[in-house]
DNA sequence: ATAAATACTACTAAATAGATAGGATATGTA
DNA sequence: TACATATCCTATCTATTTAGTAGTATTTAT
């Protein structure tokens, strides 16, 4: 399972690929109100991936965040190992969030193939899927 | 990430499936011993797999564990489902444990038909693999 | 009887999830 | 310059889950 807080943080993304116009910022209290999100918390995961680069941030009046670079340059792989860490099921066989299984041995582990299997079927749908492919067709 | 104590209960079952012979029974603390598990922790793991109609017990002196159905037969899938729950990263997308989310109508939710593609290439690798499959060969 | 195995109940410590509270800081505008 | 409004930051909180441990009861072969 991912957790609510990775799901907040598609879904943030996504409206404000949908919202973005011009030069306005979008607003955590919009994102809040119309994603249905708690909106301290919600403050909690933009600047999370404000200081991840995917978002910029402007404060004061009139602030909000952007997009930092383009939808289709953002894949879901990239959001969720931000905010929830490794996609893999074992850390033996994560790409980006390696470490050693405390008891067993690598080359003789009879599961680390299946779960290499998983992961690279997990990774190609992930990687294919972009924050401007969930974004609502105009 | 699936829990250690998946991890665990997937080693076990392998391991009872390597060495289980005759009608010798496979003691907890062979496994224990062998696969680097605690004890304690693993007699919770194979109770709850008997529990399951994964295995069956015998008590007293010559007592252990032996699979209850034919190595083959048992899948990844099952043996995960029944220690860690949902396979799916999506509440709204499990098939067996399905919840609905608190936030999103399911109709109109962009992340869902995502995480069903995730989902299902998830299961096409743990539904084809089984205790049998991960077993020594000989 | 007794040794040896599982069965069961209860407890604990640490980490993670899912937030909330309150004040500091920056910014556009009157 | 004052003020309203937005993000930024630190701290805190509660509940749940994870990963076990401890101790006793029960069953069974010899």
């Amino acid at each position: 399972m991912i957790s609510n807080k990775c799901k907040y943080a598609i879904r943030a993304l996504v409206h404000i690929a949908n919202n973005e116009q011009d030069d306005k910022a979008v607003m955590t209290s919009d994102i809040a109100r119309e994603q249905q999100i708690p909106r301290k918390f919600l403050e909690i995961i933009l600047r999370e991936l404000r200081n991840n680069r995917l978002l910029e941030s402007k404060r004061g009046k009139d602030g909000g965040f952007r997009l930092l670079r383009a939808a289709e340059d953002i894949s879901l792989t990239e959001v969720m190992r931000i905010i929830d860490g490794p996609i893999a099921m074992l850390p033996c066989v994560s790409l980006n969030y390696y470490r050693k299984c405390d008891e067993c041995e690598e080359e003789s582990c009879e599961i680390k193939a299946v779960f290499e299997q998983v992961r690279d079927r997990t990774l190609d749908v992930l990687n294919s899927q972009t924050i401007k492919s969930l974004t609502l067709p105009r």
